[in-house]
DNA sequence: CATGAATGAGTCTTCATTCAT
DNA sequence: GATGAATGAAGACTCATTCAT
């Protein structure tokens, strides 16, 4: 019986372990790049967070630059999936659940996260490709669903595209504090109060109603 | 009749001529900060920038990071004396005024304001001691006027802190693009137009009023 | 019964395939060395040219260099079995075919001759105990001739070393080229006329004979 | 009186100084390249050999490739200035002198060229667009005297390219073993008698004239 | 004060060699 | 024996800082 090489049952455990490593290896540099911003970090602190030697690193990615877009693909992941669970926005509830899923997605992996939002600000790929990207689709569903409520004459006549802007911005600056490492990762609780006090700001401010 | 060298009018020239230059240095590093991120940036650019030689920058900073501690602290100068003109706020018109005079000051120097944004990220001296402080003052006037209006029965009882947070997140989702470049500076009519619609949903939502 | 273990025809199977993988491995390397210089050349570069893992390398040869060595020292065997079938030197005719075999057995495996060569500039043991060697073995066989010719009154009074030395410059003049890759290999009838040419010219130069 | 910045005397001996620098390094660097090859090469080592810091190189030149470029181009010097000076050839003499004035350029900085000797083995650029050319402009001297003596009838009918060919490789195992270090730089009065040697044997062979 | 060449510690990356599987 | 991942020493190159002019 000769040895299977193609497809066999050692070529997938070598391709796990060659994943599990690689995994290991963006978590360690997720965690020194969100420190220290990509620029300020260096190999040597990578590989010593990953516990493997400086060289071994290029055994799994072709240079430093390629283990940043690796970080910054991986983490498209968890937002990717939950976008795609989202059904047609109606009303408050929708817009709580959403606020919530955001939350749990983001804050799934905090150092990846942050590592994006840092190097954001410096580099336009990441910034176009990944970020705004990232941000038009969350834009979408909400002018979809404002679009929808002020044809219905629910809403005021906003600004759709404007009015996204400063929900994400908003959700934005709940989150920020976490992700930079100064508040603790909220829990289930609090997160779905964040979320609630955010979407009744957004529906009916803050303002008693007068009727 | 010897040479003034104190409190003379050379010596004013003097340090007048050095404070010039020290401008310009900061306005250089700040361009290249901005663009490149603090680590990412070296002393040769921003001599270039600056249209000196390298040896030059050493005769007024100590190095480079203490031009960047140089460049966070002139960027308070401008929100600073913005801030301390701020009377009570008492209603919408002062709200929309003040978020306009932050759009002003923010977006006077935006390379500075840049720099502190992304180093904030990574420098926990700049987060807290800048970029926290700042926000913490403003959000002290709004938090001053939601508690007065909470306790008068006008506003609906929200937790003042969160909400003054979401409303500077608010805001800087509407200046982010704008700082990073990715969309040009607003005309003073639209200012005020951005700011009417931040202060509007702050207040009444998107929801229309049923009464 | 039990399996023989030495001097049994399984372990001659065995050398002989340990044999045939070295020479594999040689072949190899030498295409690697004559392209890239041994130190412009990587282990895994030769792995692959030989189609093996790099770890296999270390299975036949002790190290790089071992591996440079053998190639050098396998240079040797083509020129060693032609020198010892060169009988006395008469004439023209026993120099061209001389020069013929010399021409045939340098350039039967051009990749060698040409990573001796250049590593010849570099190391000094390859050039002292290997290039030099075997120059003056043919030299030697020059030499005897053109003094013997000279005692006889049939040749000018020449230097016999310098004279053997410019000939073999003469001959390498034609071979360098196709070494290096620059003009491919001649076919032999016009291998006898180079080595038609190079002899007429060393006995009888280029000027007519006024006689 | 304004400092001069462009083409004044300060400018003029900044130029001196660099040139003087890059020239020393060269000189380091050609003498390092020529015993270890390029790739075998440090810059540590070349900036030792040239007496300053290893980063100061790179105040001088791009990289390591461009010393080597350099190197290869300084090298060109001494054998252009001699071809130019070269008038028709005519006789023995003027052969005699021509060779004479080879060796003298070529060994005048044997590190430079033997530099170029070991890299054109191993690098097309070098080949191509350096010692072949070079050779190719030796060469079609020498044609044009073989080619005219041939029509003359004072020559024998032989090839003009291989011919000179044959000559030049005459010419460089005379010069090889100097280059390669291994034989010390021959007096001047040696240098004739090796080139007449050679011309004597291009022309006339070694064998006795019957008539 | 201005200059910019010199410095050398520190960076990313390569590669010969080892060794567990 | 064959493999190829792991290793870390060493290499090319960068850059903040110093200092002689």
């Amino acid at each position: 019986m000769a040895i299977e090489k193609r497809g066999g049952i050692f070529a997938k455990r070598r391709q796990r372990r060659i994943s599990r490593r690689r995994d290991e290896i963006l978590k360690a540099a997720a965690r020194i790049f969100a420190e220290k911003g990509y620029a300020g970090s260096t190999t040597k602190e990578i590989a010593a967070q990953a516990d493997i030697a400086e060289g071994t690193l290029y055994n799994y990615f072709d240079g430093k630059r390629e283990i940043l877009l690796a970080i910054v693909n991986a983490s498209q992941a968890p937002l990717e999936t939950m976008l795609q669970e989202v059904r047609e926005l109606r009303g408050r509830e929708d817009l709580i659940a959403l606020a919530e899923k955001i939350f749990d997605s983001l804050l799934s992996q905090t150092p990846f996260t942050r590592t994006v939002m840092v190097e954001a600000w410096l580099d336009d790929v990441i910034l176009q490709g990944v970020v705004m990207e990232r941000m038009q689709r969350i834009g979408q569903h909400l002018q979809a669903f404002i679009t929808a409520r002020v044809e219905a004459g629910a809403f005021r006549p906003v600004d759709p595209v404007l009015t996204s802007w400063m929900v994400i911005g908003m959700f934005s600056a709940i989150i920020l504090p976490i992700l930079r490492g100064h508040t603790p990762s909220p829990s289930p609780e609090r997160r779905r109060a964040l979320a609630e006090a955010a979407v009744d700001m957004l529906l009916d401010g803050i303002r008693v109603r007068e009727g």
